[in-house]
DNA sequence: CGACTTGTTGATGTACATCAAGGTACGTGG
DNA sequence: CCACGTACCTTGATGTACATCAACAAGTCG
């Protein structure tokens, strides 16, 4: 296509997305209006990059198919991951609406965008309420995710930020129809834990050990089980004495 | 007032706020919406707390004048400050729009709130796009803000963090009118900040000793006075060798 | 009445000993 | 080659404990 986006493969009418159920259902006309204001697809592939920080981006998107994760980078080097990105998930809105991007995204796995042409929000504002009300649903949504993640990492020990962080990417995943029955496949590595939870690779390397040693979760070779997920979100979030419960950690 | 507000001191029409430079300029009738939209104001003293945690508010809430920060508490009595509040900013958005709370906001000085029925939120999407895509883009603003803070928590050294926060303290202020030449009055104490960057009080002290040493700010009885805003921010943002610069930190 | 002590509290400053996390180095296995 | 695993030593942050200082209230005495 002339302005580089990939034709729809999946007309807006049968949307995967539609049947999940944190979805609401669209009227007829808001429907056809957010079909013609998708411009087409963005097919990326693992390890590419959407938008980079410091860039302008025509578009808004939405994730369609895949994993995705916002970061921020440092002079020197250094990376933050701000959050994972999950099927549903707004992707370019938090730079404000309409100046430079402030962070980059990039995908884990190959990846489906819909791209909306940002000049055009404007009209989805201005005709359809119902949907502008989603998008602010949206933000202040993934808001409290941050909230969330700057308590963790503000207040909790690394054991239990890293129960945290493990438990809440395997509960959106199962949420996004990505995983079940306790079983996800996480396409991400060591080292991406490491940049999101604000530690060194060594030190996520042993505290997944310990983890692992209190038999509430296995996580080998990009495969995720949930083994009690009561056990880990107790970990997660109690300040119980976990030596107590758990003497092998 | 029977719902426990307070009548209106001030009436939107002369708001102070209108007059900031980052507030653009309302229509005649998104302002008589707007002041017919506020159902009065809630007046808090310095150290209470507007919402808590867990509960229910039926309003909306826009700090007309003083500071105030958000915050989450952990079972064991934690703190982790999220973020401070400034005249102009959204309150009880955050909590998705319609949901619980998942967070507290507590006053750090004498302040005054607007106050907007939550159930009539939906109106003004309806009938105003225009604030709609307002409310959207304080929402977007904020996680901007929050993005950074995580970038900080994760990333940044203790006395990267310490400066970085300060900083943004001093602008935010300055910006809302609360600072000026340099000068500005802080409304918390050392708690606090240890609060917001996740460490102790006692390291809070330390660093904020170093960074004093480096000439570049002062802040003593509730006073802070901006030295060196360049060789702050620098302090904030660089890797560089800072004791070569600085060799008294 | 006013001035001077005394006690209290909250914020800040400093000195340890202890512990959690980092960094480098060097393994393995696919 | 890259992701993961582990050992070693170093550094940064914590926690406890205690000292300082100012603000404030209560009480005492000239």
């Amino acid at each position: 296509m002339a302005n580089g986006l990939h034709p729809r493969t999946v007309p807006c009418e049968q949307c995967p997305l539609r049947t999940m159920a944190n979805f609401r259902p669209f009227t007829a006309e808001e429907l056809q209006f957010v079909s013609e204001f998708k411009a087409g697809e963005t097919h990326i592939k693992a390890g590419e990059t959407v938008f980079q920080q410091g860039s302008r981006s025509d578009y808004l998107f939405t994730l369609l198919r895949g994993w995705m994760f916002r970061y921020k980078t440092l002079p020197d080097g250094g990376r933050q991951i701000l959050n994972f990105v999950f099927p549903g998930d707004f992707l370019g809105l938090q730079g404000s609406i309409l100046d430079e991007m402030q962070h980059s995204a990039e995908a884990l796995t190959n990846v489906v965008l819909c791209a909306f042409p940002r000049d055009r929000l404007w009209d989805l504002y201005a005709r359809f309420p119902g949907l502008a009300f989603d998008v602010t649903w949206l933000a202040s949504h993934s808001e409290q995710v941050l909230d969330e993640n700057l308590l963790s990492l503000g207040r909790r020990t690394s054991l239990q930020r890293l129960a945290y962080l493990l438990l809440h990417l395997y509960l959106r995943a199962e949420e996004t129809g990505l995983a079940r029955d306790g079983k996800a496949i996480f396409p991400f590595t060591q080292q991406h834990v490491a940049d999101t939870l604000g530690m060194s690779l060594v030190h996520t390397n042993k505290t997944l050990r310990r983890l692992a040693m209190s038999g509430t979760m296995r996580w080998r070779d990009r495969t995720f089980d949930l083994i009690d997920r009561d056990g880990l979100a107790a970990l997660a979030l109690h300040e119980t004495n976990h030596r107590q419960k758990y003497p092998l950690i």
